[in-house]
DNA sequence: TTTGTAAATAGTAATCATTCCTATTTAATT
DNA sequence: AATTAAATAGGAATGATTACTATTTACAAA
């Protein structure tokens, strides 16, 4: 892989915030860095980041979520203002279960719970 | 409300598939009964029906998928094919851990499992 | 150090799912 | 049967994302 500016600083956008941002606030973000920068080249990239294992995706309802933490982690996700909260609650699945009940080879679960974040429980 | 045929109908095709279709899959066998439907009407009421809670949506990366079994369920997803299938899979977490850990309030988990089905895996 | 090259980019058009808009139709009430 | 507001068909608009293409750039070889 070719060196190239802007997707390091789009990998050191995406690894230095806390917030899951989209595509659209790394696009705004790195403009401050290269004025120029095109979307495509931010969608590009942080799609090659993904599959590179630099950064993860989220699917939150309609869209794509990028986080820079790649450890294996779920998130809590506050109805009320969106935000995704990194946690380490560990998911456990009967992979013996699932295999002879439903003849499914599990891999792996993806799971967040809904809640109210702090700022919105009395 | 009002009766409307189109809602019925789209009612019916959500509710007697098995492969939670997506709208554009329910617009093309609605289709089959009322020639000129359109398919804002078919988002429509699919939105309706959701939000009358007589049809459930499943967010499937970036595309909407209905389903007819109201019943509280998580599903398993093949990577391979898409396929969705329903479980009765229990997600049980410690309410009182995240409470305290993240001073988060929980209501509900999301999930899903990734894996293969039975097609693809030899 | 220039030169050749393929990869990456900027800018823009295209796509895809979904929502919005509006004139017409229709269910239900009088 | 006449009235009316809800629902529809058809098409335009939106928003996120991907595709296209001429230009630029990293990097390797001469």
């Amino acid at each position: 892989m070719r060196y190239s500016y802007q997707r390091e600083l789009i990998k050191n956008i995406v690894r230095s915030s806390k917030t899951h941002p989209n595509a659209e606030w790394v696009f705004c973000e790195a403009k401050k860095k290269v004025e120029n920068i095109s979307l495509g080249t931010v969608y590009r990239n942080l799609k090659i980041l993904e599959n590179t294992g630099k950064i993860k995706s989220i699917h939150d309802d309609n869209q794509v979520r990028y986080d820079g933490n790649i450890e294996d982690h779920h998130h809590l996700k506050c109805v009320e203002c969106g935000a995704l909260i990194d946690t380490d609650i560990q998911s456990n699945f009967d992979r013996k279960k699932i295999m002879d009940d439903y003849d499914f080879e599990p891999n792996e679960v993806k799971f967040f719970i809904l809640g109210k974040c702090k700022k919105h429980t009395k």
